[in-house]
DNA sequence: ATGAAAGCGCTAACAG
DNA sequence: CTGTTAGCGCTTTCAT
């Protein structure tokens, strides 16, 4: 099914010339284009007809300079090097976005942030309007970006609780999170009903929140719980296992441990076996983010809290879109469920 | 340092204000931001003041309507939902490129396709020139994107080895990808050299000329090795677990395996573990692709071929950006050297 | 070396 | 409902 589009990228035809073939004006033919509200269905069709047959592609730049819109949305990913080497995480995140975007028919631009260096640059690129509107990930409690979000007024949707004071002022910037609180306390609470006595957690870095909330609700469910029962990992697979092996230096006897991500869990994990622990037996583990590709390759596989990764990014195309049309400037945060998943670890 | 920059998104300063307030033409301004060639110095430091004092940014719309240009590349990823959420692959790739683009000042469009559906949108996009030039990945056998890259003559480079015949003319496109046969061979070798006899492979599917070049690697070294010690399993840790799996059944005296990629040799640990073979002792094992997160969770951590993958995706930009800078139209693919790295596993 | 002027292709008032 | 008319902001001859 070739269809009648011209075979070379230049010398495309204009909208000049489908109005001519048309026989009609470059309005109208415009109208046509952008859906041909308001015009007479024979003439709708005469313009169709020489969009077809000239294979007519809109000019994007020249639409774009007279109505100030792009249709491209910016995702940015601020994010050290282990991350986004070693998680899953953010495909998945953006194949969401990804599809969400194309039932808009949007573009999706992305931009990795690496260093204050790469700042001057994505600055310079939102305050020049190349994008209608920004998805942003990863904000750490020292990012600059934020600032430069609000400075420019860019509609933007955070991915994830931002670590940031966030003003609540009527300009705060909505985020799509799971609920990391919750799906640790479910986390915990499945710990406890299965008779575990001294629960450990081994917490992701300080500077994300979404670790934080991970150890409130861990906290929620076991406010008494020795405060050395805790140990920060920073969210890859030695992280886990250097902690674990503190923990088990420090609490000989632990029955259980609720780590902050699988890939933590899954360094935990390790650790154990080489201490001579059973799993789940002794040490009764559970994970958190269900990477299946972690959780079901692990041996035991991990029991771990699921998050709709893919759904969130979804969710934050739709969150942008609602600001960009203006429909509710109020767009409200979301947090999404998650849900215990059950496999061997605990 | 928060610059002079306007803190609005709308009411951007003009070439024409600048020209305004520097007190010269908008045509001398033009030449100024675009590099200043055959300016004379005062007049440059004046347009420069009046550019720094304005916040002036480009309109990339207007600029992009005349010269034709938009400084934007598409990077299209054609590939099955499993394999990029379990495969850090990509994100190291894109990472790559995404450095690389930087570098030419250059922005990466992400184009994710996952069915014939969006095959349409990507080829009327690409068709739209909203794009210099393409970035492309994982061409299956059966791929339409080759055909309507030759098609609209859209500058590209493929990320691997296509599988399409590619017409050995002057329009082929060049490709990056790494040396997979000779890292098979590597691999193999390696195994040989540890004295294993009865060597299986659990190959990666047909359709992926990867997975082919690495059978060849293979053979090359075993030319008589029985055929059914080639299993065929699908990139995944699943897949890897079942042709192992399948491999015991056939072969209970294997006692080494070379498998595909990383993530089916933790599917094959993991059986193997099942099978109570011990590993190295009993079967020595060596992956493909080096994936930390995977190689070096596993236990016994995983030796394996080592591909560098973010280099590969600045080579991909570099290629690419000498074709659109019209330098050697006659690009040629480039296959980067590959790495055995030794661990635990053989 | 610099400026004037002519568009690039499209949309959006505004008339009719 | 349709056509005419202005630009959007920039680059690029072409004169000077």
């Amino acid at each position: 099914m070739p269809g009648p589009i011209p075979s070379s990228r230049d010398a495309r035809p204009t909208l000049e010339a489908v109005a001519a073939r048309a026989g009609v004006s470059r309005a109208t033919a415009s109208r046509v284009v952008n859906g041909g509200a308001g015009v007479r269905q024979p003439l709708v069709d005469q313009v169709r007809k020489a969009v077809e047959e000239l294979g007519y592609i809109p000019n994007h730049a020249a639409r774009t300079l007279v109505t100030r819109r792009n249709g491209a949305v910016a995702v940015i990913i601020d994010e050290p090097e282990f991350r986004i080497f070693s998680d899953p995480f953010f495909s998945r995140q953006i194949r969401g976005i990804s599809r969400e975007l194309n039932v808009y028919d949007a573009q999706l631009v992305l931009l990795l942030v690496e260093g204050s260096g790469d700042f001057d640059r994505i600055t310079r690129y939102l305050a020049g309007g190349h994008v209608d509107g920004v998805l942003a990930f990863s904000l750490h409690t020292d990012d600059e970006l934020p600032a430069v979000i609000r400075r420019f007024r860019v509609p933007t949707v955070y991915g994830g609780r931002p670590g940031t004071p966030g003003d609540a002022s009527e300009h705060a910037v909505p985020y799509v999170d799971c609920d990391n609180r919750g799906g640790a306390r479910e986390a915990v609470r499945h710990l406890v009903s299965l008779g575990r006595q001294r629960i450990g957690h081994i917490a992701g870095p300080r500077d994300q929140t979404s670790a934080l909330d991970r150890i409130d609700g861990y906290r929620d469910v076991l406010p008494d719980s020795d405060p050395s029962l805790v140990v920060e990992g920073d969210f890859t697979v030695e992280g886990g296992a250097r902690a674990m092996a503190e923990l088990l230096e420090r609490h000989p006897g632990l029955d259980a441990v609720f780590a902050s991500n699988d890939l933590m869990a899954s360094g935990a994990l390790r650790v154990l076996g080489e201490h001579g622990r059973r799993v789940p037996e002794d040490v009764a583990l559970v994970g958190f983010d269900d990477m299946e590709q972690v959780a079901e390759a692990t041996d035991p596989p991990l029991t771990t809290v699921r998050q709709d990764v893919e759904g969130m990014g979804r969710l934050m195309v739709r969150l942008l879109m609602q600001r960009l049309n203006g429909e509710g400037q109020e767009t409200d945060s979301v947090i999404t469920p998650t849900e215990l998943v059950r496999r061997v670890s605990a």
